[in-house]
DNA sequence: TGTACATCAGTGAACGCGCGTTCACTGATGTAC
DNA sequence: TGTACATCAGTGAACGCGCGTTCACTGATGTAC
């Protein structure tokens, strides 16, 4: 790739540069993402990024959506191995967003960071996160239709569980876990296996009605 | 405080530093925590920060350090007020993490942002952490022994716990939260509510024993 | 109580740096006739 | 098939900026005698 002779026009310099800047995020976070070092990366002048975007922001919100995308497909992919049962869908949905994590732990930074517009001005990446939030939903509605999970309001239960699954992606991910914690949280099949359980109630012992 | 013939020694200008430090955190990420900016916002010219600072890496781990104290204090509070009994205090502590992130959400941001050095470097940092992690730990044993919690190992269920408010707390702080739930996030205390719900049990249908 | 001196907490100029963005430009590509 | 011309995708120099850090300095404070 870099010993070709270069030709004047790149071919796809777009995502050249979205998947150098991903390279960049991971290797040295947030910060690290300049559009003058993607293009640095992509073999370019740091010019030529304004061809495709309008700026970095621009770049950023590309970025963004493309991990939303990839996080749909993690999870996706999870509950088709997972089969037809909703429970097991559901928690599959989970074992995808969490191997997501693990296995991109900048882009999963960059997506959820202050860094991302979150304008009206990036309408695709809103409907990227949209429909990865979607997949979640979806899981619970089935659940809750199948009878193995309680009725409620949908919003707030999936709430409660994107809360539990991203917390501890991004436990993981900030490298905010001590050790033993942290190995509990890296293997994320295992950790998926103990929420579930806290899911089926296995926590606290319900309070007795008086 | 700015209409004081000014003095030429400051009196308190670590205080003043780390002060003025968390006001551009709240304001404009951590992006907008810069050194000269903080002196700057302290009165004082952009190198006096040195003498109390070995660098802004040394900063940052300072503005970190005060906010895992006032987390905790945000916890045991929040317990006080709970009383004795240990599932209540559990649930408090919860509900304290989660009140001291909406009410200082730059500052939440910025504790569990990669920007914070987690070198042996920081003794102290480490050790706030760590404290405001034990202040959980004490309430899920405290639950343990008095048989309102499954035993089990401390760490593990430390994770679940912690994942569970920490991902309700981030999505919140992040504003990553569409409408309707980023209500139901913003009010803590419901939040702490529905998310005790769901600890007790109260999700999903245990599965049957075959 | 007064004085010499060390120490401490600030100042302000200067450094080098990499950044985002703009601009006039040039090389390559595609299309109309 | 050839040619003129519009369009597109890059280049490279230049801009202004704010940053972190260093340095020699000076004003203020405290302490020993």
């Amino acid at each position: 790739m870099a010993d070709e002779k270069k030709p004047y026009h790149h071919g796809d310099l777009r995502a050249a540069l979205i998947h150098a800047a991903l390279e960049l995020v991971q290797e040295n976070g947030a910060r690290g993402l300049t559009l003058r070092e993607a293009a640095r990366r992509a073999g370019v002048s740091h010019a030529a990024p304004y061809r495709h975007f309008d700026g970095k922001e621009a770049l950023i919100a590309a970025v963004a959506e493309e991990g939303f995308r990839l996080m749909s497909r993690s999870m996706r992919d999870e509950m088709s191995i997972a089969g037809s049962d909703p429970a097991a869908r559901f928690n599959a949905s989970g074992v995808g967003y969490l191997r997501f994590a693990v296995e991109h732990p900048g882009h999963f930074r960059l997506m959820f960071s202050s860094d991302v517009p979150m304008d009206d001005k990036y309408p695709s990446l809103a409907a990227a996160g949209a429909d990865s939030f979607g997949v979640l939903v979806e899981c619970i509605v089935n659940c809750q239709q199948a009878g193995v999970m309680r009725a409620g309001d949908v919003m707030e239960i999936a709430l409660l569980c994107w809360s539990q699954v991203h917390g501890l992606a991004t436990l993981y991910v900030e490298g905010q876990l001590p050790g033993p914690i942290g190995g509990v949280a890296g293997d994320y099949r295992k950790a998926m296996a103990a929420s579930q359980f806290w899911m089926a109630g296995g926590l606290m012992v319900p309070p007795r009605d008086k």
